[in-house]
DNA sequence: CATATATCAGGTGCACTGAAATGA
DNA sequence: CTCATTTCAGTGAACCTGATATAT
């Protein structure tokens, strides 16, 4: 009780002000990028995870669920969802998988593959409005930083 | 319908794997933030909003709860609640303000005091574990970036 | 009157768990 | 039998909206 004011800001460690902690600035960082792609997608009805998905299938072609969940971070169980949704748009179909009748061979039908080139224009606005305030190279820094904590090395 | 295979990928635009996007990157970069961040707190019942309240409460001295709020980016709602959790665990206090009675003046106790205390230990852990694959330049750069990209400039 | 604060009730997206059915 | 895949049911934290009572 001895000094309510303490007027600049350490005591046992070093300096720590919250807005210093790399925990806290991505989870801003990350909210104001999440509002950023939500609002340009959810005029199609389309979430984050449905753009990923899509994305991913076109860039490595037909998989299983599991597998793509695995590749994208993305739980089985909202897989399910996610694939329900974008099957009934006609954007992927579900093929069950010959050589391993437990999979679903996940495919990009031909308005899926239409569907998500108008995605890709919508994320890229959003990119582009999150990273405004960053000059080209600081840009090539944070992806590079990004990717090294995301995918640890 | 031409060429299912595409062997790289570009069409109409350039590049443009998910994995490039920073709205991507920062999604899965904050997703393990959190992690991080939730595995050593939950152990103290404390989840993230109740260390960034005490945090700022400390640094910026009693303040009503709409004023936090703003100055966090939590909402008004979800405050009362953090608040209640705080106020029972007696890590806070709220007074009503004689000034502006419509106000609760939010204070810290000294036991909220000394449980801030550890939890900025837990959290600079989290941060030290997040950043371990950067060096301390890329770190300074990071964030650096990151707090533009929130603070839009 | 309009505005600001605190509160409550609720909705939605997302991360996650547990269990079941099916097949390798 | 063990393991993997898909599906379903449900939980918890976070983000957000609308409405209300109270005070400025």
């Amino acid at each position: 009780m001895t000094n309510v004011h303490e007027p600049p800001d350490r005591e046992g460690a070093g300096p720590h002000r919250l807005a210093d902690t790399a925990v806290w600035l991505l989870g801003r960082a990350s909210v104001r990028a999440s509002r950023l792609a939500h609002e340009r997608l959810a005029s199609d009805g389309v979430r984050k995870w449905h753009y990923a998905v899509l994305a991913t299938v076109k860039e490595f072609g037909p998989a299983a669920q599991a597998e793509i969940g695995r590749r994208l971070g993305l739980d089985r169980s909202d897989m399910v969802t996610v694939l329900n949704d974008l099957e009934r748009e006609g954007y992927v179909t579900r093929d069950p998988d010959p050589a391993d009748r437990r999979r679903n061979s996940v495919q990009l039908t031909p308005a899926g593959h239409t569907a998500l080139g108008h995605f890709d224009q919508l994320i890229r606005a959003a990119d582009e409005e999150l990273l405004t305030p960053l000059s080209a190279a600081e840009r090539e820094l944070l992806l590079k930083a990004l990717d090294r904590i995301v995918h640890g090395a």
